[in-house]
RNA sequence: GUCCCCUUCGUCUAGUGGUUAGGACACCGCCCUUUCACGGCGGCAACACGGGUUCGAACCCCGUAGGGGACGCCA
């Protein structure tokens, strides 16, 4: 490993789903290793034995390959400080861990978890303070030890901590940082189960693996000061640290589930694109800066990336906003892109071009579905909509919106002007050949003139007959791509 | 309760002693137009508060208030 590599690291635990506060995690360490073309190290911390799942493996794993997120080391990529899940480790940890013994860092405590609590409550009555452990066994005679290690006792291992003096770091978001060592109490580094706690784990596992910089939640910063204490107690330079502010719900509260879609995968399910995901993650908590597009593609992303540019306040997350990011790159994403992402929603669905349709320019569904998209334009605005837009391209049972029926087709004059048109139409196109856009509008605005009527008094009945909705693509371009046959069917059957 | 951090339009943010405090989302209006979008143009809207320092503070210091986070043999 040369020695100014970045090697930078993202560590979920898997209880769960890939959230979105997670997720922005591994993007800035992932757009930090590839700004500077170090290593994206996926480190799986599996220390909790209860909790842990295979299946939420899976569903983060899913969640970053979905992202594009790809790691240089990691589950499923091997490399050479492997293995990458922490219960794979524990002959790494054991050797750190007699490391700190022959230190006399670390010393047995064998407190119940009711004694704890006994003593905990105690502390709360008289009104003293708890913070976590009062220190207990660093003060057992060697006598009482040499007891409980007779009677096979059940016994977790503490740190030594430091009782005065200050631990501090310079962070990478916020500048200095610095805690006084009193209020650092002597928390677990090994289990009674013999599995290291998170904090003992992640130092060793840090160190061992090379990582450069630690990039991770601010819900971090007070594990920061007893983690020095590690690095410091083994005898081992410490990374460098940077913690990202946490990402709000739109309450100011910490995001979560009440919010509305918290894992990343719900948003897919909601038609975001990956794309738009990144680059609205990218944009909580950093900025591009002053000039330039906000609209960016993880390429144009891993460009501009810097640490020096992520915020220290929290971010608030804005569903609008997303979607607005997600219909930018929709919009300016390449026709053959885009006919990919509708392709397997329509095929979903069982939709699919029918050469009766005799649509100019379409001769199956790739050609189709590119004219329809076309056609949309900047309507594509998400992958949830398409459906509702499209249904009535394929379908003859399409939806239709009620007030606009009763407003343009039911009344006496609207079937009137549809029956009109629907005869105009069949007399002057061709029953043979496609029409063209320009012919079906000759043939409107012509009827239009010879029946002294507004276009709009047949465009808008015209269009609820067509589609069902009061509004469209425009509508001559829309009677193009449904074909003849189609078109003059579906006016003649809402003429009733 | 203890410790730590944060504070520019409703939201995301630019800004690091002298700016008409800029952009984006949302919202409103106008234009484009067969409707709806898109697009274009314009508008509304912010330096939490109080003291300092300074010729001059959004920017520096100190308080206050508000918000967030952490206090596990979870990670």
């Amino acid at each position: 490993m040369s020695e100014n590599l970045v090697r930078v690291r993202f560590a979920p635990s898997p209880t769960g789903y890939l959230h979105v506060g997670g997720a922005r995690t591994a993007l800035f360490n992932w757009l930090y290793a590839r700004n500077q073309q170090g290593v994206f190290v996926l480190r799986i911390e599996d220390t909790d034995r209860e909790r842990s799942t295979a299946a939420s493996l899976d569903a983060i794993i899913r969640g970053l390959e979905w992202l594009g997120l790809d790691w240089d080391e990691g589950p499923g990529k091997g490399g050479p400080c492997g293995p990458y899940a922490q219960s794979e480790r524990l002959p790494v940890y054991r050797a750190a861990l007699r490391e700190l013994q022959d230190r006399d860092r670390v010393y047995r405590c064998f407190c119940s978890d009711e004694e704890l609590e006994r003593r905990m409550q105690a502390a709360k009555d008289e009104g003293r303070a708890w913070d976590g452990y009062d220190g207990h066994c660093r003060r057992l005679p060697a006598a009482q030890i040499a007891a409980y290690e007779a009677a096979g006792r059940p016994a977790c291992w503490r740190l030594r901590t430091p009782p005065t003096g200050v631990t501090f770091w310079y962070d990478i978001v916020v500048g200095k940082r610095e805690f006084q060592n009193e209020v650092i109490t002597d928390r677990v580094v090994v289990k009674a189960d013999g599995f290291p706690t998170y904090n003992f784990a992640v130092v060793v596992d840090d160190h061992t693996m090379g990582i450069t910089h630690v990039l991770r939640g601010d819900d971090h910063v007070s594990n920061t000061p007893f983690q020095l204490m590690i690095y410091d107690a083994l005898g081992w330079t410490p990374p460098k640290f940077g913690h990202m502010p946490m990402i709000l719900g739109p309450d100011r509260k910490r995001l979560s589930k009440r919010h509305g879609a918290v894992s990343v995968e719900e948003f897919r399910d909601q038609g975001i694109i990956p794309q738009a995901m990144v680059n609205y993650l990218a944009l909580l908590g950093w900025s591009i800066g002053a000039s330039g597009d906000e609209v960016m593609t993880s390429e144009g992303l891993i460009k501009k990336f810097s640490l020096k540019k992520v915020n220290s306040s929290p971010a608030a997350f804005d569903y609008d906003k997303l979607e607005h990011i997600n219909s930018q790159h929709l919009k300016r994403m390449d026709p053959d892109h885009r006919r990919a992402l509708a392709l397997p929603i329509l095929a979903a669905r069982g939709w699919s071009y029918d050469p009766a349709w005799q649509v100019p320019g379409a001769s199956d569904q790739h050609t189709y579905v590119d004219r329809l998209l076309a056609l949309l334009g900047g309507r594509f605005s998400s992958l949830r909509t398409l459906p509702d837009q499209l249904v009535f391209f394929f379908r003859e049972d399409f939806p239709v919106d009620a007030e606009a029926w009763r407003q343009q087709v039911a009344g006496a004059a609207g079937r009137e002007r549809l029956a009109a048109l629907a005869e105009a139409m069949d007399r002057a196109l061709p029953a043979d050949r496609p029409a063209g856009a320009a012919a079906y509008e000759e043939v409107v605005r012509e009827l239009a003139e010879r029946s002294q009527l507004a276009a709009g008094e047949l465009i808008h009945p015209a269009r609820v007959a067509l589609t069902g909705q009061g509004r469209s693509a425009g509508i001559f371009e829309v009677m193009e791509a449904l074909g003849r046959p189609r078109v003059v069917g579906r006016l003649r059957r809402a003429a009733g």
